[in-house]
Parts: structure tokens; C-alpha cells; sequence
RNA sequence: GGAGAGAUGGCCGAGUGGUCGAAGGCGCGCCCCUGCUAAGGGCGUAAGGGCCAAAAGCCCUUCGAGGGUUCGAAUCCCUCUCUCUCCGCCA
């Protein structure tokens, strides 16, 4: 959610911002919409102040042993006209905050021009694509020969975009995790949490999940509606929601390891094999809650940190400033890392870190109490996967294989595999 | 699943229809007194929103949430959520 006050007082400057993401704020609709918010909330304060003063009349009469007869009668007759303003102002209200909600973030002047992915621009490169003396396979063929990815096995029990991993597989994958887990615990000063993966409509909305985006998401219906997490960023951004944090408790960086559920509506037909788009997959998100004067320099060490498992793994990346086009709904600024796939002979997205600003702060009602105002105020949030754990198994599987179908293992993850150095084939 | 008890400000806790946004205490902040490893006194101390160019000021909302009764609800009624206790079941 945008500050409303600045979308009233600076309403030219947030109009140009968010055409920047060709996104066309009705300057006209908005003014006439505001307009009537305003008179409507005037109108039904006015009347909800005369009835107060009225009823305390009526008490004080009472008090007194007076004739209040025509106080009450007054007062029935603003109860009746109070009840007729409170109904506008609802209507007009709901209309608002529907239109409000709606509304994307503001992006960092940072943000490059353009309108998609083509336009995103590249701050950075590490290491080098290997080059294979023999033609290598994608993931899904190196994991058949490794007899470790199955996903007939998954289509016959849960359908499309679902995997079944197996053996050595199935321990690389955790390993991959748990490494990940160490790192940002131990050396880049995460607290590790574990969270809810079934969460309310109130916490999606918080993160910007909701109103817009239900699409993306499964529901779980049952008594009440909770719906399935798509990131760990939901539950893990909303523990400071609805609280006031103190500046010595400031910042705040969570990391947790959870699966995640998306319906990738929308994505048919892309990436239709294999591991790289599924339903369920699991993430290791990275956090961070700070001071709103220090949310940029905590994007970059976050990014740094994601980047880091990369570089730990020897595996290739870039990293890429979204633009303008590209970037998600709640980011003011986003990187995303891609990790170089022989298999596809390209980089592809592993992690997409990005800095909130104050949007998912003003939505969560989260605050912290700025010491030079002694006001409470929003907080900035920022997250990114630190890394996307399937996907960087795939990376592994890629970058790794050897010609006979073996696959090496990294050095960093080899002590979580029971020090051994090589997936081997099945066959 | 069955039975019961609760939900009030940063915390504890009073308040069962009327000047209650809410006594008292703790904590915190400022000041005074005193003077040294303490004690006493005074004042202040919620959040959200609106009017205003802004400040000041004024107004509205909020006592778990939502509805209802009433001129008037923290207080009465209904529904829901959450917490706690006991029983049952259970990874």
C-alpha cells in the first residue's frame, strides 16, 4: 500500500512513478473518488460528535432529574441520520481501499527503464559456464540415469508439476538446504525460524499476495479459508505485523527453509518439464526487517548473501536489476540471480531479492518507534531466496554432471552427504 | 471431540448502561528536593483517521473481531476468533 498522504499531496509525482511501470493512475477518477471519501467521512464524524454530545445531555439530564424527552427524541432522530452517513461513508471507504490495494509500489529511481525482461540490466557476473567435452543433458535426463527423479511416479499420485525424488537425489536436495540453512545462520546473521505453511487471507494481504493475486494461490477450504504459503516471505515478514519494534531490535533477519505452493496459473505451457516450475517446491527465504534509512544497503548485503550460496557452490550467475516492467507488484527494487543451466544453455532465475520499502509495512500495520520523532512508523521489509532449493539442485545436476552419467558432488555439500564426492548412475 | 474460565493501554489490573480512552500500580520520560550506592515529590506517558497549507487546535474511531438492543455500550444479547484449565484422542 502507498502512503496515502502522499498519494493526496503528491499525487502528479506518484502517477509518473507508477507509469514507469505502465501502470495509468485516473488522476480524475482518484480526485473524485477522494473527494467523496472526504465529505462523507466529515459528514458522519459531524453527526457521530452531536449524537456523543446529545446522549451525554441525556445522561446529564437524567442526573439531574430533568425532563428529557426532547433530548431523547433528538436522539433517535441522529441515531436514524447517523446510520444513513455510516452507510456512505462504508460504501465510499470499501470503494477506496479496494482501489488502494490495488495500486502497485513505488519504484526506486534506481530502476531501470523498460517495459519486460528484456529491458532488465545485468550489475554483475561470476564465474565462468563450464565447457563440457561432450554434449550435456538437462536435469530431468541426468536424474533418470541417476534414477533419482521420478515424476510418472508423481503425475500418477498428485498430476502435472509435481516430482518424486529418490535416494542420493532426494539426500542432495536436503543437503542443499540444510547448507544453506548453516550459511546465512551462521555466518551472514539470520535467526532461523520455522513458520505456519497454512496462513489467512490477512497475513497474503499484508505481503501483497491479496487482494490481486488469489489466482497464484491454493486455498485450503475447510471451516475457515487458510491458504497454502507461495513463499516464506508471508509468514516470516508477517511476525512484526501489528507491532511497534523498538530501534535496538532493529534490523531484523529471519531466514527460513519451508515448501512452497503456487498454482501457476497462468504458466501454462512454460517450463512444462521438469523441476523448474512445480506446485510445491521448497525455498530457503531470506528476510530482513530495518530502518527505512537503511533498506538499501540491506538489499545489497541481501543480495550478497543469496549470491553467496552461489559462489560456495561454484556455480555461475549473474545478477540482474529488474526494470521497471519487470518488477513485482510490493518491490520498489528487485535482483534477481541466475544461475547458469548447461542443460538449457542459459541463466535462469534462482532467486529475486527485493526491497519493500514501507509497502507491505503500511499493509501489515508493522512500525517501528523512530527515536528522532518518537512517533511509530512504517518499517521497510525486504526479502529474497537465499536460494530457491530445486532449482539449485538442477543447477547442481547440470553444472556438475560427468559424460557417464555421474554426477559430482560440491565441495561445500559433500559433509551433508556423508563425505562422499559422486552421485553414481543407476545403470 | 466434551466441560469450564478468560480476552481492557508497554505490562499488571479495576471498572456490569451515562461527562470512561478508561481508577490504581509497575515500567518509561522530564523536572524538583535530597545527596550517594537509597528514598521522596511534581508533571507527562496508546494507536489509527479527519478538518487545516502547516503548526496549534478541534473532531472521530479503537476496551479480541463482527453484528444487535439503546438517546447512550468496556459494561446487556448473538456469532466468531484466540488464550488458559480439566477429560478424551493423537504425531
Amino acid at each position: 500500500m502507498l502512503d496515502s498522504k502522499q498519494l493526496r499531496t503528491d499525487t502528479e509525482s506518484v502517477a509518473r512513478n507508477l507509469a514507469r511501470r505502465g501502470f495509468v493512475l485516473d488522476l480524475a477518477a482518484f480526485r473524485a473518488l477522494e473527494e467523496r471519501r472526504k465529505q462523507a467521512q466529515v459528514e458522519a464524524d459531524r453527526v457521530r460528535a452531536e449524537r456523543n454530545g446529545n446522549a451525554k445531555a441525556v445522561g446529564m439530564a437524567k442526573g439531574k432529574g430533568e425532563d428529557a424527552s426532547a433530548l431523547l427524541q433528538r436522539g433517535e432522530q441522529l441515531t436514524a441520520e447517523l446510520e444513513r452517513s455510516e452507510a456512505a461513508l462504508v460504501t465510499v471507504q470499501a470503494e477506496s481501499d479496494e482501489w488502494l490495494m490495488g495500486l502497485p509500489n513505488l519504484l526506486h529511481d534506481s530502476v531501470p527503464d523498460g517495459a519486460d525482461e528484456t529491458a532488465n540490466v545485468e550489475v554483475r557476473r561470476h564465474g565462468t559456464p563450464r565447457s563440457f567435452d561432450f554434449t550435456p543433458l538437462d536435469h530431468i535426463d541426468i536424474g533418470q540415469k541417476l534414477a533419482g527423479l521420478d515424476f510418472d511416479a508423481a503425475a500418477r499420485i498428485s498430476g502435472a508439476r509435481f516430482s518424486v525424488l529418490r535416494g542420493s537425489l532426494a539426500r542432495l536436495h536436503r543437503a542443499l538446504a540444510q547448507f544453506m540453512l548453516d550459511l546465512h545462520t551462521s555466518e551472514h546473521g539470520y535467526q532461523e525460524i520455522y513458520a505456519p505453511y497454512l496462513v489467512s487471507a490477512a497475513a497474503l494481504t499484508g505481503t501483497g499476495q491479496l487482494p490481486k493475486f488469489e489466482q497464484d494461490l491454493f486455498a485450503v477450504r475447510g471451516e475457515r479459508t487458510l491458504y497454502l504459503i507461495p513463499t516464506a516471505e508471508v509468514p516470516v515478514t508477517n511476525l512484526v505485523r501489528e507491532q511497534i519494534v523498538a530501534a535496538e531490535n532493529l534490523p531484523m533477519r529471519y531466514v527460513a527453509h519451508t515448501p512452497c505452493f503456487r498454482s501457476e496459473a497462468g504458466a501454462a505451457g512454460k517450463d512444462t518439464r521438469g523441476l523448474i516450475r512445480q506446485h510445491q517446491f521448497e525455498k530457503v527465504e531470506l528476510v530482513q526487517l530495518v530502518k527505512p534509512a537503511d533498506s538499501y544497503a540491506a538489499l545489497e548485503a541481501l543480495t550478497s548473501h543469496a549470491e553467496e550460496v552461489l559462489k560456495r557452490l561454484e556455480l555461475p550467475f549473474r545478477t540482474v536489476a529488474l526494470c521497471a516492467g519487470d518488477i513485482g507488484f510490493g518491490s520498489a527494487k528487485t535482483y534477481d540471480i541466475e544461475v547458469w543451466l548447461p542443460g538449457q544453455g542459459k541463466y535462469r532465475e534462482i532467486s529475486s531479492c527485493s526491497n519493500c520499502e514501507g509497502f507491505q509495512a503500511r499493509r501489515m500495520q508493522a512500525r517501528w518507534r523512530n527515536p528522532e520523532t518518537g512517533k511509530p512508523e512504517p518499517l521497510h521489509t525486504l526479502n529474497g531466496s537465499g536460494v530457491a532449493v530445486g532449482r539449485a539442485l538442477v543447477a547442481v545436476l547440470e553444472n556438475y554432471q560427468n559424460a557417464d552419467g555421474s554426477v559430482n558432488i560440491p565441495v561445500a555439500l559433500r559433509p551433508y552427504m556423508g563425505g562422499s564426492d559422486k552421485l553414481l548412475p543407476a545403470i
